[in-house]
DNA sequence: ATAAATATGTTGTTTAAACAACAAAACGGA
DNA sequence: TCCGTTTTGTTGTTTAAACAACATATTTAT
């Protein structure tokens, strides 16, 4: 069992290697194994497992009742996923779950973690507050991505987002990780049409780019 | 001091009310008063507390670089905010509070309720899975405006915030909490073509409506 | 009950983004 | 290197939503 790659985990931030593996027996934890394309959680399921995904990535995705599918998120090795619904008891997926491509997830109960008197575990409430912290963050990402798709224009979206990540890096340059077709989607607008957007930003000075590195100007 | 209103808020959920004022000792606590219209924390704070409104209510705002203010949400009485940002050490804030009446705020030190060793208290853990459901909670509603808002037509977004509310209630027919300009500000539409849609939807037979009911057909 | 303020509905015009279709460039094996 | 694939950029057309302006209805206060 590979305890390095969990203690270097959000969820075991701050908890030394040697404790991780006592810990995993209070947690009710179980690995599986899923292939290519395989469903891990389906919308409406009801779980009280969060994963953390040991090797390959999954992508959290929004079938809406017309069939339209859109990718949500995407989560490497390392992060964990369904969090949110296993802490709040009783609560279905509103998003399925699908492995990428060959992955390796490890369940975690989290009722157990939750429940569980404290003291008797006692690296148990470091856990729990890891659990805040990721969920805070969380929090903050889905803020911003509705921050940056507040505008009604897409120059309005790409300027909220470019200057955010500008500041994130304290200069003007700056590199971003998505590519065109990931950043329409998270700005929820048309690839071509944001690429001409883009285009016309260059035209009028406002600033440069080239693949994903970016330069504002003014 | 009112402990009664802080035992219903979500904060001190299963919490009997004898405990409160002895965990607020350790909590870092104080309360302060605000005019209508005050700001409570800007954009750019940096702060370990975050706020439960005693009396009163606060609004959360966006003000982005050309000036333009949006609401991102509201808080009543029992309710609390900031939690993101005080869960977070040093993470800015980026949005304003602002009180949007005579408001009363107790402020808790997250620091102190994250960092304090678990034993000193008995019931600090209750505390801090409490803003774990909170914050988990938070992140549930942000992921579902995100959906409600993922369609790039005025009807898709209805259709996908008004078959949750129908979902949630379990019948056709149901109320929303918004009246038409708070709808359309969920939904980032305007308000005039958002009611101009709900015409011809009803018109078409897919529903009715009147004030704050809506009943799904078919 | 009346007036003022607020909320909702309706229509026509303007605007901007989606969409479609394609060209050019960059990338990644074989 | 070459070929197929993916990514990015460009243009014209269509469409839907924003916007503006107003009418009607509903609520609230006096």
């Amino acid at each position: 069992m590979n305890f390095l790659l969990l203690s270097k985990s959000p969820l075991f931030f701050d908890i030394d290697v040697a404790s991780i593996e006592p810990m995993l027996k209070c947690c009710g934890v179980y690995t599986k194994s899923f292939n290519k394309g395989e469903t891990i959680y389906n919308i409406g399921d009801v779980t009280e497992y969060f994963g953390i995904v040991l090797v390959g990535s999954v992508n959290i995705e929004n079938d809406d009742v017309w069939g339209n599918k859109s990718i949500l998120s995407h989560v490497d090795a390392g992060q964990i996923f369904a969090e949110t619904y296993a802490c709040i008891t009783g609560q279905p997926l509103m998003v399925n779950v699908v492995a990428t491509e060959k992955t390796d997830i490890m369940f975690f109960n989290a009722t157990r973690i939750l429940k569980t008197c404290a003291s008797s575990c006692e690296h148990h409430n470091k856990l729990i507050r890891n659990l805040l912290q990721i969920s805070s963050q969380k929090n903050l990402n889905l803020s911003k991505r509705i921050m940056h798709t507040s505008s009604k224009s897409i120059r309005g979206r790409l300027l909220s987002y470019l200057s955010e990540q500008s500041m994130n890096c304290g200069s003007k340059s700056f590199e971003i990780p998505f590519n065109r077709q990931q950043l329409a989607d998270y700005l929820n607008v048309d690839r071509s049409a944001m690429s001409n957007e883009l285009s016309k930003m260059r035209n009028e000075g406002i600033l440069t780019y080239n693949k994903n590195s970016f330069c504002l100007k003014s």
